[in-house]
DNA sequence: ACAGCCATGTAACTTGTTACATGATTTT
DNA sequence: AAAATCATGTAACAAGTTACATGGCTGT
C-alpha cells in the first residue's frame, strides 16, 4: 500500500481520492474493499515520513482537494521497492501451525480441518475461473486471476500430500 | 501467532519459554526467527483481551516462571480457529501492484522486474529443495517445505505467464 | 571468568483496518 | 428530492516487530 502509492506519486503528483481510483482500477475485483480512509491515513503518515509533501489547491464550484508530491527521498524509496525481490510468505505456514496444533490439542481431526480447507479452496478456484471467464483474454485483470488460480491449484495439491501423509501416520 | 499459543495452551498450560520452543520446533527452519520478546507481547495482550490467565510458580533454583492456562472464551477461541476455513492471501496481489507501478512510472521495465523476481524464486527454489533432501521422507518439516516447493513453482509458472503478457503487449 | 541457557518483560514503532463524520456538486 | 460522485479526514484499535533490560544458574 505505502509503496503503491508513492510509485503512482512517481508518475505524477495527485490527490487522495484519484489514487483511490487507480488502484481500484489496477486491483480491479479485488481492490473494491479498499477503505477509502485509509489511503488518507497513509497520505498523512507517508507526509511525516517526509516522503511526500502536500500542496492545497482551491477548485471552483468543487471541493478543495490536497496534492501531494513524492519528495527526493520519496523517489529514492521508490526505486529501492522495485528493485527489491522479495517475495511474500512463501509457504502456507499459519496452515500447518493450524495442523500442529491440532494434532497436539486434540480438539479438531486434523484430517477433517484439511478436509475443510481443500472444500474451501475448491470453491475459490472456481470463483476465480469464473471470473477469469469474465475478463478478456488479455486484460490485466485475467493474468492476475490466473496467477490466482495457478497458486491455489498448488496450494490444494499440497493439501493432498498433507491429507496422505496424516492418513499414513495413523494407520 | 495469537492463535498459535491459544491452541498450543489449550493441551496444557505452560509459560512463555516453553511456548517459545514449542513454536520454534513446530516451525522448523522458519521458527529461529522467532523474537523471544514477541511471546511475551503477545502473551499479555492475550491476556488483557481475558482469553488466558496467569499464575506466578516459584521454582528452586531456578527463575520464577509464568504460568499461562485458557480461560472458557480462549478455548472456544481455538475452536473458532480451528474450524474456520479461510486462507491466507490468494494472489500475489503484491507484485502486480508492482508491475502496475513499473509499468505506470517507466522507472523500471516490467519485463526486467519480473525477470529479477523469477531469479529470486527459483533461487528459493532450490534453497527449499535442497532443505526438504536434508529432512527426513516421512518429517513434518518435509511436508511443509513440499508445500512450499509446489507453491513456488506454481508462482514461477505465473512469472512466465506474465512475462509473455507484457512481451506481446509492447510487440 | 565467560558463554550459554533459563526466564521474563517493556517501550516504542509500524502498518493495517474500520467506523464515523463532513460537506459540496451532479445526475436522475 | 434522492442518490451518486467528488473529496477529505480523524479516532481508535489490532497485530507484528525490535531493541533493550534484567537476572540467575550451569558447564567449561
Amino acid at each position: 500500500m505505502r509503496e503503491a502509492i508513492l510509485a503512482l506519486l512517481s508518475k505524477e503528483p495527485a490527490h487522495g481520492y484519484e489514487l483511490r481510483q487507480k488502484l481500484v482500477r489496477a486491483l480491479g475485483p479485488a481492490g473494491e474493499a479498499l477503505n477509502p480512509g485509509q489511503i488518507y491515513v497513509t497520505l498523512s503518515r507517508l507526509q511525516r515520513a517526509g516522503l511526500v509533501e502536500v500542496e492545497d489547491v482551491e477548485q471552483a464550484g468543487l471541493p478543495d482537494k490536497r496534492v501531494y508530491t513524492l519528495t527526493a527521498s520519496g523517489r529514492d524509496r521508490v526505486r529501492e521497492w522495485l528493485s527489491d525481490a522479495s517475495w511474500s510468505k512463501v509457504a502456507p505456514v499459519d496452515f500447518h501451525l493450524k495442523l500442529f496444533a491440532a494434532s497436539q490439542t486434540g480438539l479438531a481431526d486434523p484430517v477433517s480441518v484439511i478436509d475443510g480447507q481443500r472444500l474451501e479452496l475448491l470453491r475459490r478456484l472456481r470463483e476465480v475461473q469464473n471470473l477469469a471467464q469474465g475478463e478478456s483474454a488479455d486484460s490485466e485483470g485475467r493474468l492476475l486471476l490466473e496467477g490466482a488460480a495457478l497458486r491455489l491449484q498448488a496450494d490444494i495439491r499440497w493439501l493432498e500430500a498433507c491429507e496422505q501423509w496424516w492418513i499414513e501416520r495413523d494407520s
